[in-house]
DNA sequence: CGCATACTGTATCGAGCGATCCAGAAAGAG
DNA sequence: CTCTTTCTGGATCGCTCGATACAGTATGCG
């Protein structure tokens, strides 16, 4: 996942895989079947831990508004790691699309379930009047994953975090 | 320029290009260098074109909000065709970051244009009282500029203009 | 026209790719 | 302990990659 995540899937060889991960090509290939399925093998494990940790991080907060906050800047904490390595889903998406179906449904799964875990947290915030219902949540939710993905690019270019969350904060007030 | 932006820097051949060219492989390596140096003018051709022409756009609508939201729209017909395309700069990023120093440079340029004439287009506006003077207009730009690029990457996972559409008016809801 | 120069595209290079093969090691059963 | 089965990883496969060499063609000039 790491080299994948830090070099992009053509960028990366088998050989490199291999060498990283300590074993022969022949087990590779045993357990994955290609480059391919080592390839999703890796963005599902990237589902599972880093973006699921974002979503669980949402229900934590003390309002609407700081959770948010606090699960972009987590993302954009480990978005600039490593000169500003971004987000294995939005490489991937932006490597391997549109060629790669499984790679968009993946993705696509990813941020549905980011939208709709947002929009939830939205929909309460906005009927207890912790925010301004000026947006339907679904659509304020959309706003914000994409927001988010532009965040995961920006980091890429310019890897300072303290930049990135001054326009957290623009993003933020579209709630007010 | 269209190949690369369609497939990406790797997965695209040299041969590929020839081909599409209508040239022999001695011919691009006289006028290129190599494949990067293509690349390299393929992006330097994106940003004298299609990037350029957004800007120019800021500079004709009736006022600030309707002419950022005629830019980004703009962005988004082109990003949405061909299946999700995306940005070749974006992309660029996405691929070839943290890795190639050319590439940041360029991309880190463009962009950086993009928010000073931004800023320049909501200072403005400011002035004039067309907009809430809520954020910072450089802070303000720098979080459109990031918006787009999240708009370019959504652009390719979804391609859907509408969608996209609603998206940009939460994002200008910043400028109220 | 005839010669010198510039350029084009094909054939070819070594290297590295993804994928496979298979001898040998490890693990499990009796 | 031995035999069988499973698994491991280095050697090797054919192929395509980016890059180059060079013969053949077009071009410009006196």
């Amino acid at each position: 996942m790491d080299l994948f995540w830090m070099r992009g899937y053509e960028a990366t060889s088998v050989r490199d895989l291999t060498q990283r991960l300590g074993i022969g090509q022949g087990s590779l290939y045993a357990a994955f079947g290609d480059k391919e399925g080592l390839y999703r093998a890796a963005l599902e494990h990237y589902r599972t831990t880093l973006a699921a940790d974002a979503l669980r991080s949402l229900d934590e907060g003390a309002d609407a508004r700081s959770a948010i906050r606090t699960m972009l800047v987590g993302r954009v904490r480990i978005a600039v790691e490593d000169g500003g390595r971004g987000c294995l889903a939005v490489n991937a998406v932006c490597e391997r699309l549109p060629q790669d179906a499984s790679v968009r449904r993946t993705v696509r799964d990813m941020q549905d379930a980011s939208r709709d875990a947002l929009a939830e947290v939205l929909r309460v915030a906005a009927e207890r009047g912790e925010i301004a219902a000026r947006h339907d949540p679904h659509t304020q939710a959309a706003f914000l994953v994409t927001f988010l993905n532009g965040l995961l690019v920006t980091s890429k270019i310019t890897p300072d975090a303290h930049a990135l969350e001054s326009l957290v904060e623009v993003a933020l007030s579209t709630l007010d």
